[in-house]
RNA sequence: CUACCCGUGGCACAGCUGGAUAGCGCGUCAGACUCCGACUCUGAAGGUCGAAGGUUCGAAUCCUUUCGGGUAGGCCA
């Protein structure tokens, strides 16, 4: 569709100069106006000829009626002028004919818009916070991440997915300390990060109360002190300083939490390029630190360093506390710094929660302050908050899902219905991971990103409607078909197709366009959505047209050339937004 | 107080570089299997697009104001 959007505005261009005389519109202008109409019966393409009515001085109902007069394309089977629209309406049969002869010759690569060859992205992403509980609250920044990068992988770009764990802070100085107290291998060995949580969440409960006892008949304003607080920070100046006792068990927390991390991303289908956490930035911060100082950027302000950001209309941005140590936009700053020597990227993005837009706005700006020439290169994709069943999410009152949880919910009630159809219990078990875990990712994925996520349970662990499991249930069907007609080619043959068919191939051209959408806006969602429309446009042809069965024998080999072109597509897209498709359900 | 994000049928969401009757799913009601996998398809009911102004030939879409919800705002990350 899109190189017929192209031609189609170059043919206008033509007919306007040939009726109104000189080259008064580009092809570019045109291409921009053309839309598509609300109803197929108007046409496939259709021209507003409102706006030109000022340059060419005539009705935009006299306009489109000239126009439709001098526009011949074979591609088009009629031209007509209504009310000042000038619609065009497509020779379906030959359009279905190019479009699926398209997605043959390029195969895998049909829908890239082929535009990252030779550029590097980095792509900054997942980052849960070690020994903490990887939550439903993590599922928007892993799987947005992901899809991002399989999407910029199509366009060619290399990309690199780094997980930027929390591994680094406070809390490990606190953990270590309870676990030194009240931990003990045998335990946290077989239990996991849910051990370590145990841990981490008795140790705060236990300085809270010593503080809250320090306070106990002393006057208003005594400063509240807890001796195991000071334990642990003891523990963390340790760790920073290289003990090896502080730095084994700090590795082995790591370890640990990192394990159990990567059942889930197994079951995404996720690999990371780079591990390179928080604690890999601590000695790359000074050098940075050291620059903002020489430039004159730094100020002191009631003992702290921050840049003032008052021309940009943005509060400070701290850079070191009033004890000396860094801070999160410190971190940051060095860890941007050390990517782009590393990978030289043509682009950096960052998936984190919009509560976070503020914070990197800040350290963006701080970066072209420095006089990086880069600066513009780091790119934030923000994404909404989430909630559960309209609570907002908190650890505290335990209304949090864990995502090893939640997958495991939604594979079990997947395998129940795979068991009743197929007797081998390791295919159900392969079917029900990819169809339950497909149907959380691709809930997840059916909003736009900046929106607030309410996370219905039922509907996420949905199968009816537009759901994950449709659109797989839709490629496994493709499959089936094929199946049965294994040993015929499917070429598009010259039988005069019908409605069904015309519109599941107009849907199959539209996919290049939707991917580049997706791509330049970050929104995976435009991918769930092509991805609806692909199935409904399929199953409505398969309802309504015989293929197997097809006794025409010429319209059936169209009609499995359409099957596959839509298995081709139905698949790739899927792919972007982290799903498998089965062939088998 | 300031800044950003969101506000579309009962629920959950598309549509937002302005364009022809505002779409999809769930739910509700009514239909369709001698047929390639019914986790399917067809139809109906249901909306003053939060509100008010403005710009325009034309506004869910742009501007202003306002209300409601969310998030952030110097020593957390």
């Amino acid at each position: 569709m899109l190189t017929l959007k192209n031609k189609t505005a170059a043919l206008i261009a033509k007919a306007v100069e040939d009726k109104f005389g000189a080259a008064l519109l580009s092809g570019e202008e045109i291409f921009a106006m053309l839309e598509y109409p609300p109803d197929k019966s108007m046409g496939d393409l259709a021209l507003p000829c409102f706006r030109l009515s000022k340059t060419l001085r005539r009705s935009p109902v006299q306009i489109a009626d000239m126009l439709s007069q001098s526009i011949e394309c074979a591609e088009f089977s009629a031209v007509s002028a209504i009310n000042g629209y000038l619609n065009f309406k497509i020779d379906g049969t030959a359009f279905a004919r190019r479009v699926v002869s398209d997605v043959f010759e390029k195969g895998d690569r049909y829908g890239s818009p082929e535009c990252g060859e030779g550029k590097t992205v980095v792509l900054d992403y997942s980052s849960p916070n070690v020994a903490k509980p990887f939550h439903i609250g993590h599922l928007g920044t892993t799987v947005i991440g992901h899809s991002l990068k399989l999407l910029h992988e199509f366009a060619g770009y290399k990309c690199v997915g780094i997980n930027y764990l929390g591994d680094w802070g406070t809390q490990f100085g606190k953990l270590i300390a309870a676990y030194k107290k009240w931990g003990d291998k045998a335990t946290v060995e077989p239990g996991g990060v849910d051990e370590l949580v145990k841990l981490y969440v008795r140790v705060n409960n236990e300085i809270g109360r010593e503080e809250a006892a320090s306070l106990e008949g002393k006057p208003e304003g005594t400063p509240k002190h807890s001796a195991l607080a000071d334990e642990a920070r003891a523990e963390f100046a340790k760790l920073e300083h290289g003990d090896e006792e502080n730095l084994a068990l700090w590795r082995w927390f790591v370890d640990v939490s990192l394990e159990e991390y990567q059942r889930t991303y197994k079951l995404l289908g996720i690999e990371f390029d780079s591990y390179k956490g928080e604690s890999f930035y601590t000695d790359k911060m000074p050098a940075q630190v050291e620059k903002l100082r020489n430039m004159g950027l730094l100020e002191i302000d009631d003992g702290a360093s921050i840049v003032n950001l008052d021309k940009w209309n943005m509060p400070v941005c701290l850079i070191l506390k009033s004890d000396g140590t860094t801070l999160y936009p410190t971190r940051d700053i060095a860890a941007a710094v050390y990517r782009k020597g590393e990978y030289n990227f043509d682009k950096a993005i960052y998936v984190t929660s919009a509560a976070q837009s503020l914070h990197f706005a800040q350290w963006f700006k701080v970066v072209e302050l420095m006089g990086y020439d880069w600066y513009d290169k780091l790119v934030h994709v923000p994404y909404g908050t989430v909630s559960i069943n309209g609570a907002k999410l908190a650890t505290r009152t335990g209304n949090v899902i864990l995502l090893k949880d939640l997958f495991a919910e939604a594979i079990s009630r997947v395998r129940d219905i795979a068991r009743e159809k197929n007797p081998d219990e390791e295919e159900c078990q392969r079917i029900a991971e990819s169809v339950g875990v497909g149907a959380i990712v691709f809930y997840y994925l059916s909003n736009n990103r900046m929106r607030d996520i309410n996370f219905m349970m039922e509907d996420a662990l949905s199968f009816d409607g537009n759901t994950g499991p449709y659109a797989q249930y839709t490629y496994a069907r493709t499959c089936s078909v094929l199946d049965k007609v294994l040993s015929e080619c499917g070429e598009m043959s010259c039988a005069t197709l019908g409605e069904e068919e015309v519109e599941l191939a107009k849907t199959i051209a539209a996919f290049p366009e939707r991917v580049n959408a997706a791509l330049s806006d970050y929104e995976p969602s435009v991918v769930t959505r092509y991805v609806l429309d692909l199935c409904a446009a399929f199953n409505r042809f398969y309802h309504n047209c015989s293929i197997a069965n097809c006794e025409n024998a010429d319209l059936k080999q169209s009609r499995i050339a359409l099957t596959r072109a839509t298995k081709q597509t139905l698949g790739t897209a899927l792919h972007l937004i982290c799903m498998q498709s089965p062939e088998k359900i």
